[in-house]
Formats: structure tokens, C-alpha cells, sequence
DNA sequence: CTGCATTACTTGAAACTTCAAGGACTTGGA
DNA sequence: TCCAAGTCCTTGAAGTTTCAAGTAATGCAG
């Protein structure tokens, strides 16, 4: 098990560039929490986050997703996808229909089992992260939510920009 | 590749707890980042970002480390580190040696070239993080490191609490 | 000292991911 | 109609990471 006494977040040292210095505190939060979620989601679930993701995505359309439409919010390549609905379909949590109008595109949807398991990982993983975020005020919280929002759509500019 | 004309941040929906939107958006940010840097990484220094973050840590180490303080601050097992040192030592780019007080630890340390190396993927990273956050203004960014701050110590205190 | 629990690292298998190539299907223009 | 190019997904190989079990060295209780 990793421990965690040192902090991890000395991955550079002190002259370097803000930017840098905020990408890393980015980057180690984000770490240590998908550390504790992971952990805690194959414990209780035996379960991952990627596969928590993707029942996330069907959850919230119900009628399904392709699987283009997956890989593009998962921000996995396709062969992952594939990989991961053919495990999540062998455990009867999601199933696979052609497209009417399509013949080249597959629709994933929740089976009604994938919807009472997600259920359940939801209520839990809300729990997890209560906990794992609870020191901070709501005021923080919020703040920290809308600067967030400023820095996704500066990355996703520069990204269309390319 | 990974299109991204659609927001991945719709794993979850409305209704959802704040501080699980709030996860959800600092994944996705964390996400997009590694992506555009493990990408630029790879095509430019035939690289990859966990053998950055190693390399890192030994250059603000002059005097090496041990293969457990590198798993944990790079938050990763160490089983992992021992394949990612292998890897890196085969390149040139570590060395290792045993620790003359206990016959069971290695210290590893960058080599010159590996310091030479290093050198040159930190001034582009830096460059690739610019422009990433780049729309950010400076005060944003100082908030938002800030509030980062308050969230890791937040995750540190509940992670010692388990 | 001796033996046993502990610590540091390694190993092999399995889980997961990417990458590049390939197959099936669709679309649009000749 | 037919073909060429493009789109959607799958596949196989290679790369990366975790996990659990294993090996070697340490240190402490007796």
C-alpha cells in the first residue's frame, strides 16, 4: 500500500513557474482522490472508476450511448470502450443493440440489474467524497467548482486551437 | 484519437451532491491535462508523464531516493516504481546503488544524461502548461492553488483519519 | 545469540489502456 | 450503379499498473 505520510506534491522544486505549480497541486489532488475512490470502489464493489464512468454516462441517457459517443466523455480511446462494455456486458450490468438506422454503430444501455448496482456505487462514492472533501467550507467549494469551470474552457480552447 | 467536441464532464446528473460535481470536474480538468501533456510527452521526447514525475523527484533529490520514497510521492506501488526505474535505468537515465547502512534499500539517482534530459522536458512541459492554463487570469490562478491547497490538505487529514 | 515479526524490494499474473491495423457499413460523386 | 473515401467498431500486440505472493535483510524480544 502506498503510504501517505510525505507529501506528495514535491514533484518540482520552489523556482518554477506558477502554472507548473498549479498543474502539479491539480494533478496530486486529483490522484489522491481516484486513489481512495479506486480503493474504496473495488472493496466495496469490486468495482473500478473507469467502469463506475461508464455506468455514470449510461445512467444519464437512458436510452443509450454509442460507443464513439462514450469514448468521447470517457476520454478513453475506442478500444478501451469495447473492452470495457464487453466486461461490464459479460457481468449482465449493461447490454448492446444494433442502431436502427445505422448498421455500423452499437447502442450501450444499462440493463435494469446495471441500474440497481449503479444506484447503490452512486449513493456510496457520494459518501466517499463528502468525507474526502469535508474540511472544505461550502464558499471554497463553490469557488473552487467555478475556477475550475475557467480553466476547463481555457484547456478546451487551446485544445480546439491546436 | 480522442475527440473532444462533446463536454466529458456529464458523467453524473443535476441532481447530484455538490462535492461530487465538484470531484467530477477536477477529474475531468486532471484528465484533460494529462492527455494533452502524456501526448506531447510521447511525440516529442518519446516519454511519458510518470517517467517525468519520477525524473522529477530526483532532480530535486541531488542525493537519490529509495524506491519507497519514490512510490510514495509518486502515488503510484511499488511495484510499479521497480518497472519504472528498470525502464529508466536501461535508457540511461537513472542509476542505482545500494544504501551502505541497510542491505535491503536501493537508492536511485539521476544520471548526467538523465539530468540533461530532464532539463529539456521541463522547459517544454512548462511551455505546454502555459499555454493550457493560459486563459487563466492571474488571479484566478492564485485562487484556485490556493483553494487546491485547502482541498489536498482536506483529502490528507480524512486519509490519515481512516 | 536465536528466532520471529517487520521492512524493502522484486516477481508473475491479471487488469487495464493505448496504438495501429483491419473489417463492416455508409455516403457521396462519377 | 459503382467505387472511393470516410466512419464506427473490433482486434491483437505491446505498454503500463496493480495486486498478492515471494525473497532477502533488519532488528528486537527473549
Amino acid at each position: 500500500m502506498t503510504a501517505t505520510a510525505v507529501d506528495p506534491e514535491t514533484r518540482l522544486g520552489e523556482g518554477d513557474h506558477d502554472a507548473l505549480r498549479l498543474w502539479l497541486r491539480l494533478f496530486t489532488c486529483s490522484t489522491m482522490i481516484e486513489r481512495e475512490i479506486g480503493a474504496a470502489l473495488k472493496r466495496e464493489f469490486g468495482s473500478s472508476l473507469p467502469r463506475f464512468d461508464l455506468l455514470a454516462q449510461l445512467e444519464r441517457n437512458p436510452d443509450g450511448l454509442r460507443l464513439g459517443a462514450l469514448s468521447e466523455r470517457l476520454l478513453v480511446t475506442g478500444g478501451n470502450v469495447t473492452w470495457l462494455v464487453n466486461s461490464l456486458e459479460a457481468d449482465g450490468m449493461v447490454s448492446r443493440r444494433r442502431a436502427p438506422e445505422d448498421g455500423r454503430v452499437w447502442i450501450v444501455a444499462l440493463t435494469p440489474e446495471g441500474r440497481r448496482t449503479f444506484a447503490s456505487m452512486a449513493r456510496a462514492h457520494e459518501r466517499w467524497i463528502a468525507r474526502l472533501i469535508g474540511e472544505l467550507s461550502p464558499r471554497d467549494r463553490s469557488q473552487l467548482h467555478a475556477l475550475l469551470g475557467h480553466l476547463k474552457s481555457s484547456i478546451r480552447h487551446e485544445d480546439a486551437a491546436r
